[in-house]
DNA sequence: GGTCAAACTTTCAGACACTGCAAACTTTTA
DNA sequence: TAAAAGTTTGCAGTGTCTGAAAGTTTGACC
């Protein structure tokens, strides 16, 4: 990698510190995109060279690389349920989660602080939902189509957002694959009444 | 209910109505508040004191009345599984959404052509979620803090949200009460591999 | 090492969403 | 019929985001 591209990667990753820092002191409505570029020394227009919005900022890359969680889903035995083949494929994701834990809790924080980010999130995961749908569509024999697939990309997804929240509030020693794996045990039981324990 | 109050409604209305149309023929990107407000004759500043954002006036009132939902939902008995307890509590709006058939699938459609929009759908639903998360609670002898009431919110309200768009591509002869049911049925048996037919 | 093209940044102008305020207007009520 | 209460409007302003043009940095090839 050339000296261009180690500074682009170095610009996008202060740009998301800055955002991130500046939003959880004040609150993202009180930091302007002008401020985040001044806190790294660019133009306001080159903020908007590396990110679309100032949410996508905050957010930074998509925690989940799709083509390789697509792949993955299609090599794995078919008859693996799909939950627990979604729950396999997502392990590399949660363990750099938790490898980069400072960075993420930071990041939930802020999240949690400011609800139009939960939105945010939401829409990164869709965005590239329809390769996701496919693959599952694949493993089972359907189309993408048709109600199935759909209705467990959004699914899993949802149970991995409630996890990811879960492990931001939880206490520091929690492990957030212990969290992804309790919201995934419950999806695969069709939300049976848990005991009361 | 006085003159001022049904003008209101109108006005309401006609908002919704316009900003549907416009964003049908054209995109929503290619449609202003301007625009919006004078195919209805009111300003642009009217608009602002009808609905927060121009997404708002496009989704128009939310589906579910989060009050009566939670009410019925605390009302049922409750050896009733919570998927099951939560699509009974749905059937009136899904009835009334089916009743206004016609204003829906355009809504969809525009929703559907303009992705933006379905966070915004997805945004309205969120709104009242804590509430919703707390019935469930109270229903299963939780706290709303507790993984399974978030997720039961979340994976329903995701299963309801993907029957809607099944009906919306789907003929003009099948019924969104079938669609959810397809959809809760999956999500009862923990997203099963379905049978291919 | 010098030179050139591609990639990147900046500056500038501008469209548009959305907000607060105060004035003008309309319906309700007493 | 006049005051009260609620609604609409114009206006000025902030902030996000985009396109175009001009300037700067980098990498590759000679």
């Amino acid at each position: 990698m050339g000296l261009r591209d180690r500074k682009k990667q170095q610009t996008r990753s202060a740009l998301t510190a800055a955002a991130l820092r500046l939003a959880d002191e004040r609150g993202l409505d009180h930091v302007t995109v002008e401020e985040i570029s001044a806190a790294v020394d660019v133009s306001a227009r080159t903020f908007f060279n590396y990110f679309a919005t100032k949410d996508d900022a905050i957010l930074g890359d998509p925690v989940i690389d799709n083509e390789t969680v697509c792949r993955r889903l299609l090599e794995l035995p078919r008859d693996i349920p799909i939950v627990d083949a979604v729950l396999t494929v997502f392990e590399p994701a949660i363990a750099a989660m938790q490898a980069d834990r400072e960075l993420w809790l930071l990041r939930m924080r802020v999240i949690k602080d400011n609800p139009s980010l939960l939105l945010a999130l939401f829409a990164q995961g869709a965005a590239k939902e329809q390769e996701f749908i496919a693959a599952i569509a694949t493993r089972v024999g359907l189309t993408p189509a048709d109600t199935f697939p759909q209705l467990a990309s959004v699914v899993t997804g949802s149970a991995f957002r409630i996890a990811m929240m879960r492990w931001a509030t939880a206490g520091p020693d929690e492990q957030l694959a212990g969290f992804v794996r309790e919201s995934f045990r419950m999806v695969a039981t069709g939300l049976a009444t848990p005991n009361e324990s």
